[in-house]
DNA sequence: GACTATACGGAATCCAGATTCCGTTTGTCA
DNA sequence: TGACAAACGGAATCTGGATTCCGTATAGTC
Protein backbone atom coordinates (compact mmCIF):
# COMPACT_ATOMS: atom_id res chain seq x y z
CA UNK A 1 0.00 0.00 0.00
CA UNK A 2 1.55 3.51 -1.02
CA UNK A 3 1.45 6.57 1.11
CA UNK A 4 -0.81 8.18 -0.94
CA UNK A 5 -3.52 4.89 -1.13
CA UNK A 6 -2.73 4.98 2.93
CA UNK A 7 -3.99 8.51 3.12
CA UNK A 8 -6.41 8.27 0.80
CA UNK A 9 -8.32 5.45 2.80
CA UNK A 10 -7.74 7.71 5.98
CA UNK A 11 -9.30 10.46 4.12
CA UNK A 12 -12.29 7.47 3.33
CA UNK A 13 -13.07 6.46 7.00
CA UNK A 14 -13.63 9.87 7.73
CA UNK A 15 -16.90 10.69 9.51
CA UNK A 16 -18.72 13.08 6.95
CA UNK A 17 -19.29 15.49 10.09
CA UNK A 18 -15.68 15.22 11.06
CA UNK A 19 -14.58 15.94 7.16
CA UNK A 20 -17.02 18.76 7.15
CA UNK A 21 -15.77 20.55 10.67
CA UNK A 22 -12.39 20.02 9.16
CA UNK A 23 -12.90 21.84 6.27
CA UNK A 24 -14.21 24.55 7.83
CA UNK A 25 -11.93 24.93 11.09
CA UNK A 26 -9.46 25.41 8.36
CA UNK A 27 -11.47 28.06 6.17
CA UNK A 28 -11.94 29.70 9.38
CA UNK A 29 -7.94 29.61 10.41
CA UNK A 30 -7.00 30.62 6.79
CA UNK A 31 -9.46 34.15 7.23
CA UNK A 32 -8.46 34.73 10.87
CA UNK A 33 -4.92 34.01 10.18
CA UNK A 34 -4.83 36.52 7.11
CA UNK A 35 -6.24 39.21 8.95
CA UNK A 36 -4.42 38.76 12.39
CA UNK A 37 -1.02 36.96 11.77
CA UNK A 38 0.04 34.33 13.92
CA UNK A 39 -2.07 36.78 16.81
CA UNK A 40 -4.94 34.63 16.02
CA UNK A 41 -6.29 32.81 18.64
CA UNK A 42 -7.49 28.96 18.92
CA UNK A 43 -10.74 29.88 20.44
CA UNK A 44 -11.35 32.46 17.98
CA UNK A 45 -10.68 30.15 14.99
CA UNK A 46 -13.01 27.83 16.84
CA UNK A 47 -15.96 30.19 17.63
CA UNK A 48 -15.43 31.53 13.97
CA UNK A 49 -15.79 28.02 12.33
CA UNK A 50 -18.84 27.12 14.67
CA UNK A 51 -16.95 24.12 16.40
CA UNK A 52 -15.48 23.79 19.78
CA UNK A 53 -12.23 23.84 20.54
CA UNK A 54 -12.00 20.19 21.08
CA UNK A 55 -13.00 20.01 17.76
CA UNK A 56 -9.75 22.04 16.05
CA UNK A 57 -7.51 20.04 18.65
CA UNK A 58 -8.78 16.70 16.89
CA UNK A 59 -7.95 17.99 13.58
CA UNK A 60 -4.76 19.87 13.99
CA UNK A 61 -3.04 19.05 16.90
CA UNK A 62 -1.23 21.98 17.80
CA UNK A 63 -1.44 25.63 16.60
CA UNK A 64 1.64 25.56 14.85
CA UNK A 65 1.04 22.60 12.91
CA UNK A 66 -2.57 24.73 11.76
CA UNK A 67 -0.33 27.42 10.60
CA UNK A 68 2.14 25.75 8.86
CA UNK A 69 -0.79 24.18 6.96
CA UNK A 70 -2.01 27.41 6.04
CA UNK A 71 1.81 28.89 5.40
CA UNK A 72 2.08 25.35 3.09
CA UNK A 73 -1.04 25.98 0.71
CA UNK A 74 -0.44 29.97 0.43
CA UNK A 75 2.94 29.32 -0.41
CA UNK A 76 1.84 27.16 -3.66
CA UNK A 77 0.32 30.36 -4.81
CA UNK A 78 3.79 31.40 -5.49
CA UNK A 79 4.52 28.81 -7.46
CA UNK A 80 1.22 29.44 -9.73
CA UNK A 81 2.40 33.03 -10.08
CA UNK A 82 6.23 31.71 -11.24
CA UNK A 83 4.83 29.19 -13.83
CA UNK A 84 2.71 31.88 -15.50
CA UNK A 85 5.42 34.34 -15.58
CA UNK A 86 7.64 32.56 -17.21
CA UNK A 87 5.13 32.08 -19.91
CA UNK A 88 5.98 35.98 -20.32
CA UNK A 89 7.94 36.23 -23.36
CA UNK A 90 9.90 39.43 -22.75
CA UNK A 91 12.62 38.22 -20.20
CA UNK A 92 12.71 42.17 -17.87
CA UNK A 93 8.62 41.60 -18.06
CA UNK A 94 8.69 37.94 -16.43
CA UNK A 95 11.31 39.07 -13.93
CA UNK A 96 9.40 42.09 -13.09
CA UNK A 97 5.64 40.16 -12.95
CA UNK A 98 7.09 37.80 -10.87
CA UNK A 99 8.20 40.16 -7.96
CA UNK A 100 5.36 42.37 -8.50
CA UNK A 101 2.35 39.26 -8.56
CA UNK A 102 4.10 37.31 -5.88
CA UNK A 103 3.81 40.93 -3.41
CA UNK A 104 0.26 41.28 -4.42
CA UNK A 105 -0.41 37.60 -3.57
CA UNK A 106 0.93 38.50 -0.16
CA UNK A 107 -0.75 42.25 0.10
CA UNK A 108 -3.67 42.06 3.00
CA UNK A 109 -2.49 38.87 4.18
CA UNK A 110 -0.67 39.52 7.27
CA UNK A 111 -0.19 35.76 8.32
CA UNK A 112 1.70 35.29 5.57
CA UNK A 113 3.53 38.37 5.59
CA UNK A 114 4.65 37.05 9.06
CA UNK A 115 5.70 33.84 7.94
CA UNK A 116 7.48 35.83 4.78
CA UNK A 117 9.43 37.96 7.31
CA UNK A 118 10.63 35.10 9.36
CA UNK A 119 8.76 35.42 12.54
CA UNK A 120 9.31 32.88 14.95
CA UNK A 121 6.54 30.02 15.44
CA UNK A 122 6.08 30.15 11.85
CA UNK A 123 7.77 26.89 10.68
CA UNK A 124 9.41 27.02 7.13
CA UNK A 125 10.31 23.40 7.85
CA UNK A 126 7.98 20.64 6.05
CA UNK A 127 7.63 22.42 3.13
CA UNK A 128 10.90 22.08 1.37
CA UNK A 129 8.79 20.36 -1.51
CA UNK A 130 6.69 23.62 -2.71
CA UNK A 131 9.95 25.18 -1.95
CA UNK A 132 11.64 23.10 -4.75
CA UNK A 133 8.48 23.53 -7.20
CA UNK A 134 8.59 27.53 -6.85
CA UNK A 135 12.60 27.64 -7.27
CA UNK A 136 12.39 25.54 -10.28
CA UNK A 137 10.73 28.00 -12.70
CA UNK A 138 12.04 30.81 -10.67
CA UNK A 139 15.52 29.74 -11.61
CA UNK A 140 14.62 29.38 -15.21
CA UNK A 141 13.15 33.27 -15.27
CA UNK A 142 16.59 34.61 -13.88
CA UNK A 143 18.66 32.66 -16.15
CA UNK A 144 16.85 33.95 -19.03
CA UNK A 145 17.27 37.39 -18.11
CA UNK A 146 20.50 37.61 -17.06
CA UNK A 147 21.48 35.65 -20.28
CA UNK A 148 19.33 38.39 -22.62
CA UNK A 149 20.91 41.21 -20.37
CA UNK A 150 17.48 42.53 -18.92
CA UNK A 151 18.77 42.12 -15.53
CA UNK A 152 22.15 42.50 -13.02
CA UNK A 153 24.42 39.56 -14.38
CA UNK A 154 24.58 38.75 -10.54
CA UNK A 155 21.51 38.43 -10.26
CA UNK A 156 19.84 35.14 -8.55
CA UNK A 157 16.79 33.32 -7.19
CA UNK A 158 18.15 33.43 -3.78
CA UNK A 159 17.38 37.37 -4.08
CA UNK A 160 13.41 36.89 -4.49
CA UNK A 161 13.09 35.35 -1.07
CA UNK A 162 15.38 38.76 0.29
CA UNK A 163 13.50 40.88 -1.50
CA UNK A 164 10.40 39.71 -1.33
CA UNK A 165 11.17 40.08 2.40
CA UNK A 166 12.02 43.83 2.35
CA UNK A 167 8.60 44.51 0.15
CA UNK A 168 6.58 42.31 2.47
CA UNK A 169 7.97 44.21 5.31
CA UNK A 170 6.63 47.27 4.07
CA UNK A 171 3.47 46.15 3.70
CA UNK A 172 3.70 45.02 7.58
CA UNK A 173 5.06 48.05 8.34
CA UNK A 174 2.74 50.38 6.83
CA UNK A 175 -0.73 48.02 6.70
CA UNK A 176 -3.24 48.53 4.08
CA UNK A 177 -1.08 51.46 2.11
CA UNK A 178 0.78 51.26 -1.32
CA UNK A 179 4.24 52.31 -0.20
CA UNK A 180 5.07 48.79 -0.64
CA UNK A 181 4.58 49.89 -4.47
CA UNK A 182 7.40 52.44 -4.43
CA UNK A 183 9.50 49.70 -2.31
CA UNK A 184 8.82 47.31 -5.44
CA UNK A 185 9.48 50.03 -7.50
CA UNK A 186 13.12 50.70 -6.46
CA UNK A 187 13.97 47.39 -6.15
CA UNK A 188 13.05 47.04 -9.86
CA UNK A 189 14.92 49.78 -10.40
CA UNK A 190 17.81 48.20 -8.41
CA UNK A 191 17.73 44.89 -10.09
CA UNK A 192 18.44 46.21 -13.44
CA UNK A 193 22.19 45.78 -15.70
CA UNK A 194 25.01 47.80 -15.12
CA UNK B 1 10.30 75.01 38.80
CA UNK B 2 10.86 74.25 35.13
CA UNK B 3 10.59 70.25 34.06
CA UNK B 4 13.90 70.00 33.79
CA UNK B 5 14.56 71.65 37.51
CA UNK B 6 12.20 69.07 38.87
CA UNK B 7 13.86 65.78 36.49
CA UNK B 8 17.18 67.03 38.12
CA UNK B 9 15.90 67.17 41.77
CA UNK B 10 14.39 63.74 41.49
CA UNK B 11 17.20 62.17 40.41
CA UNK B 12 19.24 64.39 43.05
CA UNK B 13 16.64 62.77 45.60
CA UNK B 14 17.43 59.13 44.28
CA UNK B 15 19.86 57.22 46.94
CA UNK B 16 23.15 56.03 45.49
CA UNK B 17 22.21 52.41 45.54
CA UNK B 18 19.22 53.19 43.70
CA UNK B 19 20.96 54.72 40.80
CA UNK B 20 23.82 51.95 40.81
CA UNK B 21 21.32 49.36 39.97
CA UNK B 22 18.98 52.03 37.76
CA UNK B 23 22.52 52.04 35.45
CA UNK B 24 23.18 48.24 35.86
CA UNK B 25 19.71 47.33 35.03
CA UNK B 26 19.87 49.53 32.04
CA UNK B 27 23.16 48.56 31.01
CA UNK B 28 21.59 44.34 31.73
CA UNK B 29 18.88 45.21 29.00
CA UNK B 30 20.78 46.99 27.06
CA UNK B 31 22.95 43.80 26.44
CA UNK B 32 20.04 41.05 26.28
CA UNK B 33 17.56 43.10 24.45
CA UNK B 34 20.74 43.34 21.61
CA UNK B 35 21.22 39.54 21.72
CA UNK B 36 16.93 38.34 21.98
CA UNK B 37 14.99 40.96 21.27
CA UNK B 38 11.60 41.63 22.64
CA UNK B 39 11.73 37.81 24.06
CA UNK B 40 14.03 39.51 26.85
CA UNK B 41 12.61 38.41 29.86
CA UNK B 42 12.12 40.66 33.13
CA UNK B 43 13.82 37.80 35.11
CA UNK B 44 17.11 37.26 33.57
CA UNK B 45 17.30 41.17 32.95
CA UNK B 46 17.30 40.79 36.89
CA UNK B 47 19.74 38.07 37.13
CA UNK B 48 22.03 39.40 34.60
CA UNK B 49 21.46 42.84 36.52
CA UNK B 50 22.20 41.42 39.77
CA UNK B 51 19.09 42.74 41.15
CA UNK B 52 15.77 40.86 42.49
CA UNK B 53 13.25 41.20 40.10
CA UNK B 54 11.70 43.53 42.30
CA UNK B 55 14.18 46.12 41.45
CA UNK B 56 13.59 45.99 38.15
CA UNK B 57 10.20 47.25 38.29
CA UNK B 58 10.82 49.74 40.81
CA UNK B 59 13.11 51.75 37.98
CA UNK B 60 10.62 51.16 35.42
CA UNK B 61 7.10 50.59 35.64
CA UNK B 62 6.55 47.57 32.63
CA UNK B 63 8.82 45.81 30.26
CA UNK B 64 7.00 48.23 28.06
CA UNK B 65 8.94 50.84 29.08
CA UNK B 66 11.90 49.57 29.72
CA UNK B 67 12.04 48.46 25.92
CA UNK B 68 11.13 51.50 24.60
CA UNK B 69 13.54 53.46 26.61
CA UNK B 70 16.23 50.74 24.95
CA UNK B 71 14.73 52.11 21.31
CA UNK B 72 14.68 55.70 22.55
CA UNK B 73 18.80 55.46 23.31
CA UNK B 74 19.34 53.41 20.34
CA UNK B 75 17.40 55.37 17.62
CA UNK B 76 19.95 58.00 18.82
CA UNK B 77 22.81 56.78 17.03
CA UNK B 78 21.07 57.11 13.37
CA UNK B 79 20.59 60.74 14.30
CA UNK B 80 24.40 61.24 15.15
CA UNK B 81 25.10 59.13 11.43
CA UNK B 82 22.94 61.36 9.69
CA UNK B 83 24.75 64.45 11.30
CA UNK B 84 28.41 63.07 10.22
CA UNK B 85 27.03 62.10 7.25
CA UNK B 86 26.16 65.38 6.50
CA UNK B 87 29.60 66.68 6.52
CA UNK B 88 30.37 64.42 3.71
CA UNK B 89 31.34 66.72 0.35
CA UNK B 90 30.12 64.05 -2.19
CA UNK B 91 26.31 64.13 -2.79
CA UNK B 92 25.83 60.46 -3.53
CA UNK B 93 28.37 59.47 -0.87
CA UNK B 94 26.55 60.97 1.84
CA UNK B 95 22.88 59.12 1.29
CA UNK B 96 25.12 55.80 0.64
CA UNK B 97 26.72 56.67 3.84
CA UNK B 98 24.05 57.51 5.68
CA UNK B 99 21.78 53.70 4.72
CA UNK B 100 25.35 52.22 4.62
CA UNK B 101 26.14 53.45 8.51
CA UNK B 102 22.69 53.04 9.86
CA UNK B 103 22.54 49.17 8.87
CA UNK B 104 25.82 48.43 10.23
CA UNK B 105 24.13 50.29 13.85
CA UNK B 106 21.38 48.25 13.08
CA UNK B 107 23.51 45.02 12.71
CA UNK B 108 23.89 42.70 15.48
CA UNK B 109 21.17 44.03 17.52
CA UNK B 110 18.03 41.75 17.67
CA UNK B 111 16.15 44.33 19.99
CA UNK B 112 16.58 47.43 17.34
CA UNK B 113 15.66 44.85 14.65
CA UNK B 114 12.36 44.06 15.93
CA UNK B 115 11.65 47.42 16.65
CA UNK B 116 12.44 48.52 13.32
CA UNK B 117 10.45 46.15 11.65
CA UNK B 118 7.64 47.71 13.76
CA UNK B 119 7.06 44.22 16.02
CA UNK B 120 4.18 44.86 17.93
CA UNK B 121 5.07 45.84 21.24
CA UNK B 122 7.68 47.91 20.95
CA UNK B 123 6.26 51.66 21.04
CA UNK B 124 7.48 54.32 18.83
CA UNK B 125 5.23 56.68 20.79
CA UNK B 126 7.40 58.70 22.86
CA UNK B 127 10.14 59.34 20.65
CA UNK B 128 9.15 61.77 18.24
CA UNK B 129 11.35 63.60 19.34
CA UNK B 130 14.04 61.33 18.54
CA UNK B 131 12.83 61.12 15.09
CA UNK B 132 12.74 64.42 14.06
CA UNK B 133 16.39 65.09 15.06
CA UNK B 134 17.01 62.77 12.53
CA UNK B 135 15.05 63.45 10.00
CA UNK B 136 16.14 67.07 9.31
CA UNK B 137 20.09 66.25 8.81
CA UNK B 138 18.35 63.09 6.41
CA UNK B 139 16.41 65.50 4.73
CA UNK B 140 19.22 67.98 3.73
CA UNK B 141 21.12 65.43 2.61
CA UNK B 142 18.57 63.93 0.50
CA UNK B 143 17.66 67.12 -0.67
CA UNK B 144 21.51 67.82 -2.04
CA UNK B 145 21.47 64.41 -3.28
CA UNK B 146 18.16 65.32 -5.40
CA UNK B 147 19.35 68.85 -6.41
CA UNK B 148 22.65 67.22 -7.27
CA UNK B 149 21.25 64.67 -9.49
CA UNK B 150 22.55 61.96 -7.59
CA UNK B 151 19.90 60.17 -6.98
CA UNK B 152 16.13 59.26 -8.13
CA UNK B 153 14.81 63.20 -8.15
CA UNK B 154 11.47 61.40 -6.68
CA UNK B 155 13.17 60.38 -3.77
CA UNK B 156 12.28 61.36 -0.32
CA UNK B 157 12.97 61.17 3.64
CA UNK B 158 10.48 58.52 4.05
CA UNK B 159 11.98 56.30 1.73
CA UNK B 160 14.75 55.84 4.36
CA UNK B 161 12.53 53.90 6.81
CA UNK B 162 10.73 52.14 4.30
CA UNK B 163 14.28 50.98 2.94
CA UNK B 164 15.73 50.73 6.13
CA UNK B 165 12.98 47.99 7.08
CA UNK B 166 13.57 46.28 4.26
CA UNK B 167 17.10 45.38 4.53
CA UNK B 168 16.69 45.26 8.26
CA UNK B 169 14.89 42.66 7.42
CA UNK B 170 17.09 40.60 5.59
CA UNK B 171 19.00 40.94 8.67
CA UNK B 172 16.59 40.02 10.85
CA UNK B 173 15.80 36.38 8.16
CA UNK B 174 19.49 35.68 7.43
CA UNK B 175 20.88 36.80 10.84
CA UNK B 176 24.82 36.19 11.54
CA UNK B 177 25.32 36.59 7.51
CA UNK B 178 26.45 39.43 5.46
CA UNK B 179 23.06 39.08 2.98
CA UNK B 180 22.13 42.47 4.01
CA UNK B 181 25.40 44.20 2.38
CA UNK B 182 23.96 42.62 -0.91
CA UNK B 183 20.34 43.95 -0.47
CA UNK B 184 21.70 47.26 0.96
CA UNK B 185 23.53 47.07 -2.28
CA UNK B 186 20.84 46.32 -4.30
CA UNK B 187 18.79 48.81 -2.66
CA UNK B 188 21.60 51.72 -3.42
CA UNK B 189 21.54 50.90 -7.15
CA UNK B 190 17.65 51.49 -6.81
CA UNK B 191 18.06 55.15 -5.74
CA UNK B 192 20.62 56.16 -8.59
CA UNK B 193 18.31 58.28 -11.16
CA UNK B 194 16.97 57.24 -14.25
C1' DG C 1 24.82 55.12 66.99
C1' DA C 2 19.88 55.63 66.30
C1' DC C 3 16.07 56.67 63.26
C1' DT C 4 13.50 56.86 59.13
C1' DA C 5 12.61 57.20 54.46
C1' DT C 6 14.16 54.55 50.49
C1' DA C 7 15.31 50.47 48.30
C1' DC C 8 15.76 45.80 47.97
C1' DG C 9 14.72 40.64 47.05
C1' DG C 10 12.04 37.25 45.52
C1' DA C 11 8.02 34.40 46.71
C1' DA C 12 3.29 34.74 45.57
C1' DT C 13 -0.13 36.23 42.38
C1' DC C 14 -2.26 37.11 38.04
C1' DC C 15 -3.24 36.41 33.39
C1' DA C 16 -3.77 35.11 28.75
C1' DG C 17 -3.76 31.36 25.85
C1' DA C 18 -2.73 26.79 24.48
C1' DT C 19 -3.91 22.07 25.34
C1' DT C 20 -6.21 18.12 27.60
C1' DC C 21 -10.04 15.32 29.16
C1' DC C 22 -14.22 13.19 29.55
C1' DG C 23 -19.21 13.00 29.61
C1' DT C 24 -22.50 13.58 25.72
C1' DT C 25 -24.03 13.43 20.90
C1' DT C 26 -24.24 11.71 16.23
C1' DG C 27 -23.11 9.15 11.95
C1' DT C 28 -22.81 4.62 10.17
C1' DC C 29 -23.82 0.03 9.45
C1' DA C 30 -26.02 -4.28 10.27
C1' DT D 1 -33.98 0.75 14.89
C1' DG D 2 -30.20 -0.50 18.01
C1' DA D 3 -25.40 -0.63 18.96
C1' DC D 4 -21.15 1.44 19.02
C1' DA D 5 -17.23 3.64 17.29
C1' DA D 6 -16.13 8.21 15.97
C1' DA D 7 -16.73 13.04 16.97
C1' DC D 8 -18.16 16.71 19.53
C1' DG D 9 -18.20 20.68 23.06
C1' DG D 10 -16.24 23.26 26.31
C1' DA D 11 -14.99 23.34 31.24
C1' DA D 12 -10.86 22.41 33.60
C1' DT D 13 -5.96 22.31 33.50
C1' DC D 14 -1.33 23.74 32.48
C1' DT D 15 2.16 27.06 31.39
C1' DG D 16 5.22 30.72 30.76
C1' DG D 17 5.85 35.19 32.00
C1' DA D 18 4.75 39.70 33.68
C1' DT D 19 3.62 42.19 37.76
C1' DT D 20 2.63 42.87 42.74
C1' DC D 21 3.48 42.84 47.64
C1' DC D 22 5.52 43.01 51.88
C1' DG D 23 8.93 41.78 55.28
C1' DT D 24 13.87 43.01 55.48
C1' DA D 25 18.03 45.75 54.62
C1' DT D 26 20.53 50.04 54.12
C1' DA D 27 21.86 54.97 52.75
C1' DG D 28 21.36 59.40 54.54
C1' DT D 29 20.75 62.51 58.43
C1' DC D 30 20.96 64.17 63.19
Amino acid sequence: MTPSEQKEQTERTLRADARRNRERVFEAARELFARDGEGVQMEEIASHAGVGIGTVYRHFPTKGALLTEMVRTRFQRFTEIALAAEQIEDPWEAVATLLTESSVAVEGDAGFQMAMMGVEDLEWEGIEQEKAAFAAPAERIIERAVEAGAVRSDMSVDDIPMLMCGITSTMYFAPGGAEWRRHLDLVLAGLRPG
